[in-house]
DNA sequence: AAGTTAGCCAACCGCCACCGC
DNA sequence: TGCGGTGGCGGTTGGCTAACT
């Protein structure tokens, strides 16, 4: 295996399992020290008798900076949901989209918990003929215009996965700056210029298809905020 | 109280793509 | 152009714990 490294060449075993506190410590300091590109070399280096590709998970899992560990909020699981129906288990791809969370910890958390739900949705839209599952997570809150949701008017946003580049707030990112998650899913937590005020959100283009992109004041329709290209949430 | 089952999650494995030589 | 090294990704496993019988 190419992974093998200078532990395992001199004869070494490549320790495995969970992570001790000191291992932890010691890849954080070497990770500062050497960035988190070259695993092999931090491994290598650290004297951590882990393969390059066992520290590069561990930090990219548990202790990178910002991680959010805790529960998944209704928010984010409605975003996880989807996303994983337009692009399956491209877990990386849906884990961009949700600042903190990991794509091992969204895998796990669809197969414990979406798995079943996304196959009774899917059951329920085949019965109905209809395609109405893809819609129903992404609503823009307003009074006009309203279709019901759980017993609340919402107003259908543009759907998100139109293109790579789409509104950041058709996944619902009103629901990020409004929400009162306990768990810190307001993109105001992650972005300091994002306004945690609801009156700093505009909303433009409307047309006639009843889609909206909308913009919080403070950004330019130009700037990409959910844009493939570069990752917002990137921790490093 | 003890044994069994189910749920959860961290970590491993194998494959693939990319890059430099 | 081929090859080896490395990083990234998705699937899977194994251990721990809570719930249940």
């Amino acid at each position: 295996m190419a992974y093998e490294t200078a532990a395992a060449m001199h004869g070494e075993s490549l320790r495995k399992g969970p992570w001790h506190e000191d291992e932890d410590e010691r890849l954080i300091t070497f990770v500062k020290l050497l960035g988190s590109r070259r695993w092999d070399y931090v491994a290598r280096v650290s004297g951590l008798k882990r393969s390059g590709k066992s520290c590069r998970l561990r930090w990219l899992n548990y202790l990178r900076p910002n991680i959010k560990h805790g529960q998944i909020s209704a928010e984010e699981e409605k975003i996880i949901l989807q996303l994983h129906e337009r692009w399956g288990n491209k877990w990386s791809m849906i884990a961009r989209r949700l600042p903190g969370r990991t794509d091992n910890e969204i895998k796990n958390y669809w197969r414990t918990h979406l798995r079943k739900k996304a196959l009774i949705q899917e059951q329920e839209n085949f019965q109905f003929g209809g395609d109405n599952g893809k819609q129903l997570f992404l609503f823009q809150e307003d009074g006009s215009s309203a279709q019901n949701y759980n017993g609340e008017s919402y107003k259908p946003c543009k759907d998100i996965l139109d293109t790579e580049n789409s509104c950041y707030d058709v996944v619902g990112l009103s629901d990020f700056t409004l929400t009162s998650s306990p768990y810190q899913t307001r993109l105001s937590d992650w972005i300091p210029e994002f306004p945690s005020d609801q009156s700093e959100i505009k909303s433009q283009h409307c047309n006639s298809s009843d889609s909206c992109y909308c913009y919080p004041a403070w950004i330019s329709e130009e700037n990409d905020l959910w844009g493939c290209s570069g990752s917002l949430w990137n921790m490093e």
